[in-house]
DNA sequence: ACTATATAGTTTGATATCAAACCACATGGA
DNA sequence: TCCATGTGGTTTGATATCAAACTATATAGT
């Protein structure tokens, strides 16, 4: 009987190692991106501006808490303070009372534009320690490993 | 002037969809641990009584929050809440009359291993989407972006 | 047409985390 | 020796998030 390429048990520590380093990035990330964000927003908060400009505006709450992974209760606050901000306008949805629509106001982009600039000197001096290339060249594996993770949930 | 190899507005684009994608790995699996864990345990929780078992116990609070980038605050509250389960042990240190020890106790030790043996099945099934192999090879990227994310903070 | 079930959004109570203030002890310099 | 500054641990108040319960509306099956 041929060993397989890699033992199981050192396979679950691969695996283990992995997620972590992973959770570690996205925790000095999310502080990194905190501590620049204008305007008092949170990573969310940013997040659901910057999605309604790439994806377009318009999205029912429980779509948008789908995106992102979130309950309908998590989205409901984060909408509540970003249209506090004056950032979001959420007007009741024509085709289903139930349901509500999310659209963008003019001072939310620039909030989400002033975001990006706030962000951008942060990630200028990036490639010095970790090359585009690099990051260009693991994207396709994170995104695989995204998609697993997401169907088999 | 020569050109860059790619256009520093596109280079920010990919380091953000670089960090989102992590992002939301983290997310789903962390959701995924946390479904898994025995005795109620947060993910913090399992990760200081990993850590006890890979890299020794006996550190201190402090040092224990240092290595995990969470407030003393935080530890404390992590160390008060597995302490009250009976999986560590936190001593006075001999040496320094501000400062304590941690230590694991043998329930803590079981309680770890329990937490790997209900882990192990979810990792299990994992190979199929997403192969060891290019876990392995992205592995040395993502500690090469994390030792830099550390440093420069 | 009615009823049962599903979905949209909100609210409530709990929890993990953070920042900042606080106290106790340590350490180095005058 | 004494004081200033630094460090270790805890506490407090705030916040983002979750799970679960709740209300209102939609939809499908009979």
């Amino acid at each position: 009987m041929p060993p397989k390429p890699t033992k199981p048990d050192e396979t679950g520590a691969l695996y283990f190692q992995l997620f972590n380093e992973i959770a570690i990035i996205a925790q000095l990330s999310a502080s990194l991106f905190q501590r620049v964000l204008p305007h008092d927003l949170t990573i969310a908060q940013f997040g659901l501006l910057h999605h309604c400009v790439r994806l377009g505006d318009g999205w029912t709450p429980a779509r948008l808490a789908a995106a992102f992974q979130v309950t309908r209760g998590t989205m409901t606050n984060t909408l509540q303070k970003l249209e506090a901000k004056g950032f979001i306008r959420v007007d009741p949805d024509s085709d289903d009372a139930r349901s509500k629509r999310v659209f963008l106001t003019p001072a939310g982009r620039q909030a989400r534009e002033a975001s990006l600039k706030a962000l951008a000197p942060e990630l200028a001096h990036l490639p010095a320690g970790f090359p585009p290339e690099l990051a260009a060249e693991i994207l396709p594996a994170l995104q695989q490993l995204r998609i697993w993770l997401d169907t088999h949930r």
